[in-house]
DNA sequence: CGCCGTCTTGAGTAAGTTCAACACTAGTGG
DNA sequence: CCACTAGTGTTGAACTTACTCAAGACGGCG
């Protein structure tokens, strides 16, 4: 009787991931999902480091991932940083921000990233005309609710050890989840600072503990791809429970 | 030609705060505000301090607070906990769990509590039949998307002494949003372990932070209400932005 | 080849936790 | 109506921990 996630795919559906994202949640016919992939104006490529939305500007329009890694951020008084979140594809930027016309958090990209830009107005008026496309978006936003607070449980209330652990975990399962990392390594193209600004963290503290995770035999690395060497106990140090989002335990 | 708060209000939606938040989103008429009045089936009292959902417990009808304080939290294996929110008037309880069938978190209240229950079923039923309800209620999990970014960025990047002001700032906002604070104080219903719990602290430490607001003349307490004695300062110490989501300043 | 950003490491320091003890309050049951 | 109890608030001292700062190595890119 919940919301199931639908298990054959609308056609089309695989030719951008934030559309295969959605049909896991609205039912989409052929021609809904022509409509919204046509709402999708031309690719836009942002090159590695750059910024794409800055907090406080104007913000009226989305856009959706279709390849490369990103991070929303805040910066404080103080000249500290919280990333708040890492974007992959099929996620959705500036959806926040388009609701109350400024943004609320920057975004920049990590690598290379390409995006489809689709306007707030457009947005609105296929919420209008295609009556599951809100529910389905109801549902990415409560996923992304859900990595929030997982987020949130990391910073406060776990060790350094296992945040990078977890973290190491979770973007792994992420990237799997849409087919972009292999059984056992994950590419984790961040400096340690951007995953020290996520995880509440010093640059130094992360190094020190993925360091010590290598010690400890349960991952190793190279360049910038990290192996995963033994699941079992990195799941077990990091109290790691699969998502339910990323997770396949959906009936 | 962003989504605009509206400013007059569908008769009907004084009656819940629930009704009146998602009406901030939602272009209601006044028979669709009966059909979702209708669908809120009796109220429910929940005493002080009692579970009211259960992480991982089958999860099938959200809660609507009518009154009351109520907190969503984690166990964690060490015994530690984090709590993800403070859950006021207006506030849904059970959304990401009923869309995974099971609870994704739990939820207590701290006072007694009054709330009013929709099935999942009717709740989707009403989705497809209101248009604009599923997209009230994606603006209103946005406005939770990015409660839960700012907690997490007091927890990641912010002194103690910063959240726990922080904290009071952003309780004293939303009470006073859905007309339950005075201009310059709050109740704050909840014991220190819990707002240490919130904020990623110990007990004593939320004791030593709120003494030391005192001491700067900040705020003053009385049994469980604070008073916000220098807004301004205290705004300035705990780096605090109004929330376009609290605010007023929507145009 | 040289430069910039990142990684790596060490030492000292500041900070918050833990633990423990006691005061206070409200609610309980006799 | 009063003792009792459990939960909370309050405080101090010792301890751990992660940060800060700094310096050097490394590596990719122009």
């Amino acid at each position: 009787m919940g919301v199931q996630r639908l298990l054959r795919n609308t056609p089309g559906v695989e030719s951008h991931p934030f559309l295969a994202r959605l049909a896991r949640y609205a039912d989409l016919d052929v021609a809904e999902v022509g409509t919204i992939r046509n709402a999708m104006q031309g690719a836009l490529t942002i090159r590695k480091k750059k910024d794409i939305v800055l907090e406080g500007y104007i913000c009226d329009a989305l856009h959706l991932v279709d390849d490369g890694f990103g991070v929303r951020y805040k910066l404080l008084g103080n000249g500290k940083r919280q990333v708040l979140s890492v974007i992959l594809p099929g996620d959705i930027i500036g959806l926040p921000g388009a609701l109350y016309r400024r943004a609320v958090y920057s975004v920049s990209s990590v690598t290379c990233m390409r995006l489809n830009v689709i306007s707030l107005k457009n947005f609105m008026h296929l919420c209008r005309d295609i009556p599951s496309l809100a529910f389905g978006m109801l549902c990415l936003s409560q996923e992304d609710l859900v990595m929030s607070s997982d987020h949130l449980i990391d910073v406060g209330r776990r060790t350094p050890l296992e945040r990078v652990a977890h973290f190491i975990l979770e973007l792994h399962a992420r990237l799997h989840s849409i087919g972009r990392a292999s059984p056992n390594s994950v590419d984790v193209p961040m400096s340690q600072g951007i995953i020290g600004d996520l995880l509440g963290l010093s640059a130094a503290h992360v190094n020190r503990m993925l360091r010590q995770l290598q010690e400890q035999r349960l991952i190793s690395t190279c360049n910038h791809t990290i192996m995963i060497e033994d699941a079992t106990r990195l799941r077990f140090l990091a109290k790691y429970e699969p998502h339910v989002l990323t997770g396949l335990s959906l009936g």
